[in-house]
DNA sequence: GTTCAGTATGAACGCTCGTTCATAGTCGCG
DNA sequence: CGCGACTATGAACGAGCGTTCATACTGAAC
């Protein structure tokens, strides 16, 4: 017995997947160490040669989620010109693909960071927090610019209410998209670009 | 010492408000029922007095909150007549009000349902599907009838990615909504009537 | 005044938790 | 060939888990 020292070390990627499958399935604090180790083919104690505690290995998990989106959030408004009705469409349509492709991770992400140290939960929320903030200076924009229209809403700050709209629309798509009904990823992602587009009242949409 | 015997026994409710603030707060398997316990001044032992065990507390505030929405969603479609439109406004404005003024109790039965035994975890997850079929039936009458537009967004089945995009709107409205912010529960109900009115793109809105 | 159903106690149950560690196997490098 | 870095093992750790139970107190009913 004892598979000692494996090739080239898959074994972190290994147990980080272990861990966004379970994470996702049971939660974090619904997984155990034992669980994990079953997963990859280990024993508890060899996860520890990895990763320094569960909870490092959810930061792990969580914290590339976020780089992975920040990476696509800009990549998308780098493809696009100054225009905040192309810039929001984009935005939501990208942003959508990016959760049904990912729907472990980011399930994981939105759920659990709860569960991480004060330190590193403070950091997520940050990180949340731009993202939201930069839908809404989309938004914002384009209401300055006249091609949005939420003042007729009647309400204070409905550009805020109105970006939450369209994010809780995006982030949460993987609660109910199913890769086996008649819509493809890809249409449903361009559908959320038009949807976003009619939540901000975009001119002749 | 041993305060026994209480008097007419609100002892099941302070237990049930305990399971609500804690589960809200750490999720349903961060919370011990020694935490139960101590947030109620009573021992763990105490709580199986009232209830059978800690997943049938879980049930027990899963299922009163989809009573309270089904009450809720029910009580609006009798407030309105057939009008697509009023209906669609009204569900969404009372569906947000709910989850403004129930924002614990929404978050444990949205996050951990799926630690509920298989049998009362089908029976929740019917529960929820029902719901969404209410408001994929309310936009397909509309489309119908020709008040709401779908066929343009050029997607198969767009009734129902509509639908879950007001639905998430409307669900997850406590993750961002501050009841000290500029705009108030009631206003914010109300804009997400008429938000929902622009995602079905109801005419004349 | 006695009874009895209801309810709390507090100690204990067996189990599982996240984590540690001494040990040993394996492999690339000199 | 032999060394040293890496990594897995498997047993153990103390702590905490959900739950049970014998016991005792209380207050309303008769």
């Amino acid at each position: 017995m004892a598979v000692n020292a494996r090739s080239p070390s898959d074994t972190p990627e290994r147990i980080h997947e272990a861990g966004l499958e379970l994470f996702n399935e049971r939660g974090y604090t619904g997984t155990t160490v034992r669980e994990l180790a079953d997963a990859c083919g280990l024993t508890p104690g060899a996860i520890y040669n990895h990763y320094a505690s569960k909870e490092a290995l959810l930061f792990a998990i969580v914290d590339r989620v976020h780089d992975e989106a920040d990476a696509v959030l800009s990549a998308t408004l780098r493809g696009c010109d100054g225009d905040p009705a192309v810039q929001l469409e984009a935005l939501a349509a990208a942003f959508t693909a990016f959760h049904i492709a990912r729907p472990r991770e980011t399930r994981v992400a939105n759920r659990d960071y709860i569960y991480l140290p004060a330190g590193e939960r403070d950091s997520v929320v940050r990180r949340r927090r731009r993202v939201r903030g930069l839908f809404a200076d989309v938004l914002r924009e384009g209401e300055q610019r006249g091609c949005f229209a939420f003042g007729e809403l009647g309400s204070e700050d409905a550009v805020q209410a109105a970006s939450m709209a369209i994010l809780n629309m995006v982030v949460f798509v993987a609660e109910w998209f199913d890769p086996r009904g008649p819509r493809s990823a890809a249409d449903t992602a361009a559908l959320h670009g038009r949807l976003a587009l009619r939540i901000a009242r975009a001119s002749g949409c």
